[in-house]
DNA sequence: CTGAAAGCGCTTACAG
DNA sequence: CTGAAAGCGCTTACAG
């Protein structure tokens, strides 16, 4: 029998009366609070879905510890990177009953410690996600610190020490793909280098160094570029490369738009890709098979770092009643300070014997 | 001199108290609220300034009428596209004190009514903005006006009539890339279809479709191929095109991905492009200027059309004080229903005179 | 296993 | 132009 006709959304109220149990036994089945005899917790349950009760954000966290907001504060620039980032990060989430609210900066703002204060204030959120290039800023962790707010640094550099950390194992990575390249009969491989103040572009060339040095083979200095992660970088990367009286027969760039950079400048030039020059890169980016040839590349899983920081972030099963988790509230979050998960290298057409 | 130190954020009440006025004056200093005499304000916003005390936003959403929070929802295919709408949106929702929560759903998912139900319920957003292919998702729609959650279509088809909408004009778009490959002195000008869900790809056709007419040049079905906005499809349209009797000597595909295959496929079977064929396309996404040759193909102002539907949700200048905003709060939303945002042509190399 | 009271930090609706 | 009171819808800290 439907009683009269409501017009503004059920409260907690409208449930307990219904229910005929009290607000805070409604409040305990909603947040899978242990303590709550079977039968009761089914007859909330049942009200619940009735009345179509959704707790209130706002209320909930005005009154209680948790905002049920993740953060993920992102600078403009590597849009493919961030979407997959959110993307990750907002399906976790919605698993969990939290939401994912997105904050836009320049990384080079000069009041990006206020800019971040300010929003860390206004939201109160429960975890904030830093994407390269922030993962390393250091005014911005230090705000964070500062506000006990939690945070994951994904695929940070120097501010990783005692932080909690997603990445993948950079070094690694880049030592496969140069020993794909090695064990192709590649011997002159150039190596074109990210920009000086990401230790993402550090750690592959050291893990190129590392591969090279393994198998006995020199690096020409000469086959070491310069680049700052962009597209015109590969380009002069490539005129410096392929004009020199020894050009290189592979290059290794750094990122996928630096070997998009390449690939495109070896072709105007006249050269057959993977045939005269195998060039391999590193991201798997969209664009990276969406070029002729499909470009070698490596591939980290972006969704699944996301999803582990927003982990770490809300600690285990901190979720809503029939989202799936019922476990103690309030469990320890960051329990493990370091997570690296598992790269794939992509073989395509762009790398082939010399 | 600086009194007892403070271990918890400061609340109005502080303020209130150090300013020697009550709550309810600070509330309306920090709302831009009129009425207050200007020397009340300065010793308002003097202490505020002191304290750095920062509006909670649970507080003033549970007892006001605004969350400011504004959700964008997407799916999770076109990154670029949706990265650029959230860059758009969260710069200006950051100009004016509001925040972007980001929620990802499978466009085809059954139960896509009750989470955005859910959502909304959870988040009380001020608005949402629904990119496609949400934009012309009728359960979502529904849902929305069901409870009275302001929204805005960002480049709806079916579902535009009457709802407040920001698009370009596809039309007038695709006749300006089809005026320009008849100006270059094509007349077998192929074109490559969307999917039929999508009303864009209807509407770049009937560009093309007008252009040819006006031209008086004719359409040969033959050159006219299906196809669904992915990579794949323009490689199979190109190998249909370019197997035929009387291949085409431009191809205009409905969108960036689909060019970049015809691109890619005709040179592998040995076309020059643009030389032997020209080729342009839709979107000006990041590929478009990474290939060799760079791609023909037209721009659409998306971050510009997400401010707009910020705009539309947020009313006019409903910021924070010091946000820029001197205004009368609850100004009416969506005074404008329909906003059309200017695009650009972007002349690259894919295309030369026959 | 369950509940009554207090309070989170704001805005609303009023009164002056 | 300014303020005192009530209340938004939950959780916390207790008590039983």
């Amino acid at each position: 029998m439907p009683s009269t006709p409501r017009t503004s959304a059920p409260t907690i109220v409208d449930v307990a009366e219904l229910a005929g149990v009290s607000m805070k036994t409604v409040s305990r089945v909603v947040n899978n609070e242990p303590g709550v005899r079977e039968s009761t917790r089914e007859q909330v349950l049942k009200v619940v879905a009735e009345l179509k009760y959704r707790p209130q954000l706002s209320a909930r966290s005005l009154a209680g510890a948790r905002s049920f907001l993740i953060g993920v504060l992102y600078y403009d620039f590597s849009a493919a990177f961030v979407a997959r980032v959110q993307e990750g990060a907002a399906r976790r989430c919605r698993e969990v009953g939290y939401h994912v609210v997105v904050e836009s900066h320049r990384n080079d703002a000069t009041d990006i410690a206020v800019q971040v204060e300010r929003m860390v204030a206004a939201l109160r959120p429960d975890g904030i996600i830093l994407t390269p290039p922030f993962s390393d800023n250091a005014k911005v962790v230090k705000v964070l610190e500062e506000t006990h707010t939690p945070f994951v640094l994904m695929s940070p550099g120097r501010m990783a020490k005692g932080r909690p950390v997603v990445r993948m194992d950079d070094v690694h990575a880049a030592e496969e793909v140069t020993n794909l390249l090695i064990s192709l009969g590649h011997e002159r491989i150039a190596f074109v280098l990210g920009p000086e103040d990401q230790v993402v572009g550090a750690q592959r060339y050291k893990g190129f160094a590392a591969a090279m040095k393994a198998h006995g083979l020199p690096i020409d200095p000469e086959l070491i570029c310069p680049g700052d992660f962009t597209y015109p970088a590969g380009v002069a990367a490539a005129h410096h490369l392929l004009s020199g009286r020894q050009p290189p027969t592979a290059v290794f760039a750094s990122n996928d738009d630096m070997a998009l950079g390449v690939l495109a400048t070896a072709q105007r030039l006249g050269l057959q890709v993977p045939g005269d020059l195998s060039v391999a890169g590193f991201d798997d980016s969209a664009a990276a098979s969406l070029v002729w040839p499909h470009l070698t590349t490596v591939r980290q899983p972006v969704e699944e770092m996301a999803r582990l920081a927003v982990d770490m972030l809300i600690g285990p099963q901190r979720g809503d009643a029939g989202a799936g988790g019922a476990a103690p509230a309030h469990a320890a979050p960051n329990q493990a300070l370091l997570r690296v998960v598992p790269h794939q290298l992509v073989v395509r057409d762009s790398t082939t014997a010399r």
